[in-house]
DNA sequence: CCAAATGTGACTCTTAACATCACATACCGG
DNA sequence: CCGGTATGTGATGTTAAGAGTCACATTTGG
């Protein structure tokens, strides 16, 4: 669909269905519903939550998936790092030209600064709790 | 060369080039040769630095291209902007579920989000100026 | 006017993200 | 313990946006 990875917001999207839906127990057949992209795609999504220890799935005849913790307990940033999420900007993978100081440093150099950058986009996302994520959703319907 | 964008890795790869060249002016072609990009690709990249007010450039025979302003006054953010690199992460454009409160607003709650983290993102990027980033080239080569 | 440089639109190529398929694995109920 | 239904995952196809390339207009110094 895209040429960026939309596994943080798919991530995101999952987690709130699983946090609003009454119950909490959901399939992945329904969750792609929901998104409307395909089960395959969804449940490998699912998986990596599932790795990451944010869900809790069961698998075999009535196989679903729950949250693992509380929406108040889980933070945007626990979604984004379980998801796979590329980080905020890419440095390029150019060859470097080992005359010039600059070629041959820039990518090092980058990359320290995409560590510092990136901790302040973490530091971020961490402070959005999943309820507060499902607190605008509900918000907007009301 | 990749699929996710390095506009704002190369441009600031030329800003650097220009920073630390003796003299300050700089032709694409040594640009290209610094970067090891095609010449046309450096070219539109630094005509997006000129449109921004980054960079002076001249045309015509020995055209060249200079900084506008001293490295200590340029910061990563505005190179970033004047990149037109990506925000941070990408929101997903699938169909809306209109049955799902979830579908209906994940989107714009999202969005939220986004414009929450971005601000971060690019707060950190506004303390680390040109200077800063030379520095850094510089040191490690000797 | 010629040469050499930047500016830019149009087109092609590449590749990683996403879609899809196929099937293994797991589990419930009869 | 077997049949049906769900998740898990490797393999393969599709596609769209970024980067590469080409062509040529424009600018300017000599």
């Amino acid at each position: 669909m895209s040429v960026k990875s939309v596994q943080f917001t798919v991530a995101s999207h999952i987690m709130a269905a699983l946090g609003i839906y009454p119950g909490g127990e959901v399939g992945s057949a329904t969750l792609a519903e929901s998104v409307k992209a395909n089960p395959t795609f969804v449940r490998k999504s699912l998986s990596k939550l599932s790795k990451a220890g944010l869900v809790v799935t069961t698998r075999g005849k009535n196989g679903a998936s729950v949250l693992a913790r509380p929406p108040k307990r889980i933070t945007l940033l626990d979604i984004y790092r379980a998801s796979g999420a590329p980080p905020a900007f890419a440095i390029h993978s150019y060859p470097v030209e080992k005359k010039c100081p600059v070629s041959c440093n820039i990518k090092e150099s980058m990359s320290a600064v995409r560590s510092q950058t990136q901790k302040s986009f973490e530091k971020s996302l961490a402070k959005v709790t999943l309820a507060d994520l499902i607190g605008r959703i509900r918000a907007k319907k009301g």
